[in-house]
DNA sequence: CGATTACTTGAATATCCTCAAGGAGAGTGG
DNA sequence: CCACTCTCCTTGAGGATATTCAAGTAATCG
C-alpha cells in the first residue's frame, strides 16, 4: 500500500501535537493521509462522551481513504505525529491516468473492512480478557522489536478501542502480569514485554 | 448497486432452504450474490458457539463481494431464500472490458464499510435498549410497509447481531411494548408495528 | 395433531462499570 | 535540583446491567 503514496510526485507533510485533531467526523474528505511517525486514532463519539475507537494507525499506515464526500471518523494524533498528505483530487487525477490504482484503493478498503469485521466479533462476543489479549497480539505483530510492545496510547484509548472501561483494561493487564504472561519494562506502563505469546494467543481464542 | 448485477448477460439462480449455508468462512470466494427473495445473515463463529452476525441481507442486497480469495464470513439463508449469483471471474471479465465497474464495486465495498463502522459504535458503546432501538430503526427503513416491520430472523439472530443474549432482546421488546413504542401485530412476535418512531429514534441516541 | 423450535418471564449470578482514593511519572517553574 | 501540578495508572468497594439457568407458553412444521 505504500505504493499508493509512491504514485504522487510531491508530498506535503504536516505535524500534529499530541491530542490534535487531524480531521473531524463529517468534515469534507479533502485529503488522504499516511503516518510517517507517531500514531493516530480514529473515533466516533456519542452525545454523552462515550467513544468508540475504530483503529490505531502507526507509521506506514494510510487513513482517511473514505471514497465519499465526508469523513466517517474523527482522526486525532495520539502522540506528536508527522503525516504525509495528498489531496483527494490528486488521487483522482492519478486514477484517471492509471486506472489500475483503483485496484490498490479497493485492496486497501478491503483491508480496512477485514479489520473492522473481525473487530465486530471482538466487541460483540468476547470478554475483557480475550479483548485485551487480542489487542496485545495485534500490537505485537506491528512491533519492530520482538515481544516488546511500546504502546503510544493511554489505557483510556485502549478501553475505547475494546469497548471496556479503562479500569477494566488496567485490571486485565494486572491479571496478565500476575500470570507471568507479560511484564512492564522497568515499571513503565506503556512498555510491555510479552513473556508468553502462546498463552496470550490461547486467551485470545 | 443493482447495476452491478445488470452488467451480466446471464444470471444463475439458486434457492436455499431455511438455515442452509450459502458459503462458509474461509471458502474460496467463487461467486457474488444478490438476494432475490428471502433473507440472509453473514456471521463469524468462535470455538464455543459464540456467534457474531455482521449483517442481514434483504431482497436487492448484494453479498459475498470480498475481493479476496476467501470469504470472511459464513452466509446462511434465514428463511427460504432465492439468490442470483455470478461467477467471480465473470465479474473480473466485466471489469476488464469496462473498468468503470470497479468504481461500482468500490462504492459497494464502502457501503459495507460504513455499515460495519457504525455497528462498531453500537457493539462497543451502546446499551441493550439503544441497540434494539437502533436495530428496529434500521429494519424500519428497509421495510416496504410504513411502520410495520416483518422480522425474518429469530430473537437469537437479533441477539447475535447486537451482541446480546436472546433473553435480553426479548426483554427489551417487552419493555418497548409496555411503553407503547411498539406492539406485536396479532401477537405474532415476528411482526412489529412501530407506534412511536420518534421515541424509538430518541432511545437509539 | 404431535413434536419441535421459538419466545417470554422470573430468579440468581457474573461480569463489568462507576465511584473513589492513592500513587507514579512527566513536565514546569522557582 | 526540587517542589508542584497534571495526567495517567492502579486498586478496592459497591453497584448496575446484562447473562445464565430454568420453567412455562406460544408458534411453527411435518
Amino acid at each position: 500500500m505504500q505504493r499508493l503514496f509512491a504514485s504522487f510526485d510531491q508530498l506535503a507533510s504536516a505535524k500534529y501535537s499530541s491530542g490534535a485533531e487531524i480531521f473531524g467526523e463529517g468534515d469534507p474528505a479533502e485529503h488522504i493521509y499516511q503516518v510517517v511517525s507517531g500514531a493516530v486514532r480514529t473515533q466516533k463519539l456519542l452525545s454523552d462522551d462515550r467513544r468508540q475507537i475504530g483503529a490505531f494507525y502507526l507509521p506506514g499506515d494510510i487513513f482517511g481513504l473514505e471514497d465519499v464526500a465526508t469523513h466517517r471518523f474523527t482522526a486525532e494524533a495520539i502522540t506528536s505525529t508527522t503525516v504525509h498528505l495528498a489531496k483527494r483530487e490528486c488521487l483522482d487525477d492519478v486514477v484517471k491516468s492509471d486506472p489500475s490504482v483503483l485496484r490498490i484503493i479497493l485492496a486497501e478498503t478491503n483491508r480496512n473492512l477485514m479489520h473492522v469485521e473481525s473487530h465486530l466479533l471482538l466487541l460483540g462476543r468476547q470478554n475483557s480478557l480475550e479483548k485485551v489479549a487480542a489487542f496485545l497480539l495485534e500490537m505485537r505483530l506491528r512491533s519492530t522489536e520482538a515481544d516488546v510492545i511500546h504502546l503510544p496510547m493511554t489505557r483510556r484509548d485502549i478501553a475505547d478501542y475494546l469497548g471496556l472501561a479503562l479500569e477494566t483494561v488496567s485490571r486485565v493487564f494486572a491479571d496478565l502480569r500476575s500470570k507471568k504472561i507479560l511484564r512492564f519494562d522497568a515499571n513503565r506502563s506503556r512498555k510491555v514485554v510479552v513473556l508468553d505469546a502462546k498463552a496470550l494467543a490461547d486467551l485470545a481464542e
